[in-house]
DNA sequence: GGGAATTTGATAGACGTCTATCACAATCTG
DNA sequence: CAGATTGTGATAGACGTCTATCAAATTCCC
């Protein structure tokens, strides 16, 4: 009924308080005879230890930096701002989060902000990672100063991070393919891809996805060179415009992240009677919209807050030392369509 | 950067510990004045109490009552699985979880439970509920003899409930509904209905919502009146077969619910050339292997962990008696199609 | 076997809050 | 103004764990 507590683990183990201490915080002075005894008897009481109680006692607090790039994405603005009401959140639980900017894209920058991390002052790190080696090695070095890395909306591949919190991009590429080629479906013609700069590796990911479903499971239909839109509203809509115009036979469109609202307005200009399907990524007030009036069919997602709790949970399990860390439930590609708009 | 304790409280309001203690857990005997004396130190300090300490002080544990309807439904089995899952995880936060199960839509069965509970044994209840007056009344009684009260999947209107977590079934409809009109778009005909008998109330508001979407939106494409499948395989399959026999020009299948493995079985004896769009309810493993094989197009999912999650959240917040009680994230109406399967 | 080194035990106080008790102060009653 | 009533303060110990210190016991080495 009670949960055993040091005190039994002592008495059953037959030694002092101070040794299962010794043990349970790996300080060395014990010998191995005498641990094997203690963990023995806190196995077999099925003792596991009160973090609460343990926290309060060595006054515990979680330092932790989120690090994200700055600029207009507003993805990443949404993201932001999801993580600072959890941050406050979180506050009540002795968890203290910084929030670092830098600039998009540039390994370097980020790259020295880690190096610059002082582990006196944080304990653990979340990133939205670029991926380069730079980065990869600050990644190691934070690693042997004692703190907690992982990676958040986008990964570093390799063994340095300690874990993921995202989605999978390539699947989301295939979902919108699947999405896209069902709306589609016994038309034959031309698909238009949108790309934006937001992650120049998700984005690609994304269209790996979705150019396989198409070309296996929707060979009718064809996709065009993606357009670059490099987050810049007016050079998507002139370009899609064009290629709208020059393909009469565009029958979709795949917008791979920024840049959506440029494409709204090049499918509002379109002649009432031409009929595109179109799937667009990240639900934003703009995306919203759009769904709601017909514009967009469907919008592909991930839900920016749940990454963030996961990434706070996941660090805190490991700064926790829980063995293994405990398994983040992965973040799902969403699809909103315009009835089950949240 | 320390937080203010209690200590600091009393020191500012310039009072004792005790009144400090008095005033935080409602004991009697602080006159108004040095109440809010200690109220506005509060206030100005910003404190909060260390739940943490709080809770380790007075041995507080959280006794939770789940009330599942039992029988053969399988997503009811899946949450039951996760229950007890979550169940085994939060013992370490001194959650002590126990589940219950009553026959499926006998609202006197469930509400003589709700009756039978001890407020010395249990302190919050979550529960699918049946709807009905006699169970408005229990849940009433309940709350009279302060034990927490939410329900799960299937809600109870009215005031009584302190919360509900699980999904908008109306919005589930309309969101099967644009789908399915999506998938035929084009092409006019009939869609068939399989409702089962997982909670009369759930399948109701889906067919609603259902019907909806398809008369505003898809007028080319008509429903037939819904087979009552009962939670019966075989039944279900033969009269999904028989319909499709009889309307050659049915293009469409919304299965509500239980009763999709029959469904995949009647489609399956379609002879190749008849393409069919098939929207359903409820990811198992059966759903996900027609998803897979191309049987089904899509499935509407509720993540019945996140369910379990947001239960056990919203009941211990409002033991904890947070003002207001925290807002549990509402539960979203998943889209599956083969490339994003989790 | 004696001294040094290592291992273990005992004890005390801390973390922030709760509960209980008792004494003392302030207020009310008549 | 005495006595009853109510409000307040002081203190002690508890919850389960951690940290630190010092003494005692055990082991090791020559």
């Amino acid at each position: 009924m009670t949960r055993p507590t040091i005190h039994d683990v002592a008495r059953v183990a037959g030694v002092s308080l101070s040794t299962v201490d010794r043990v349970l915080n790996d300080r060395e002075g014990v010998r191995e005879k005498t641990r094997s005894r203690v963990l023995e008897a806190i196995g077999n009481l099925g003792f596991e230890r009160n973090l609460a109680a343990a926290n309060l006692s060595r006054k515990r607090r979680y330092r932790l930096c989120f690090i994200l790039p700055e600029g207009e994405n507003s993805f990443m603005r949404a993201l932001e701002a999801d993580l600072a009401e959890e941050a406050a959140a979180v506050l009540r639980d002795f968890t203290v989060i910084e929030t670092r900017k830098v600039p998009a894209f540039d390994a370097g920058a980020l790259a020295d902000l880690l190096r610059g991390l002082d582990p006196e002052a944080v304990d653990g790190v979340a990133m939205v990672a670029t991926d380069a080696t730079v980065v990869r090695i600050a990644v190691r070095e934070l690693r042997a100063r004692g703190i907690a890395v992982v990676t958040l909306v986008s990964d570093l591949p390799g063994p340095e991070k300690q874990g993921f919190v995202g989605i999978d991009n390539v699947q989301a590429g295939r979902t919108a393919g699947s999405l896209l080629g069902r709306f589609c479906r016994g038309r034959s013609g031309r698909i238009a891809m949108v790309s934006g700069s937001m992650l120049v590796r998700d984005h690609a990911e994304r269209r790996l996805g979705f150019e396989q479903v198409l070309r296996t499971e929707f060979p009718d239909q064809t996709p065009l060179a993606p357009i670059e839109g490099r987050d810049d509203k007016n050079r998507v809509r002139e370009q899609l415009s064009a290629q709208l115009a020059e393909y009469p036979d565009i029958i979709g469109v795949y917008s791979m992240g920024a840049g959506n609202r440029g494409a709204a307005e090049a499918l509002a200009d379109l002649p009432p009677g031409r009929d595109v399907a179109v799937v667009v990524h990240e639900l934003t007030p703009y995306s919203r919209e759009a769904l709601l009036d017909g514009t967009f069919d469907a919008v592909l997602h991930q839900n920016s807050r749940r990454e963030v709790q996961g990434a706070i949970a996941l660090l805190r399990g490991l700064l926790d030392d829980q063995t293994p860390p405990p398994a983040v439930e992965p973040i799902r590609v969403e699809i909103y369509m315009r009835d089950n708009l949240p």
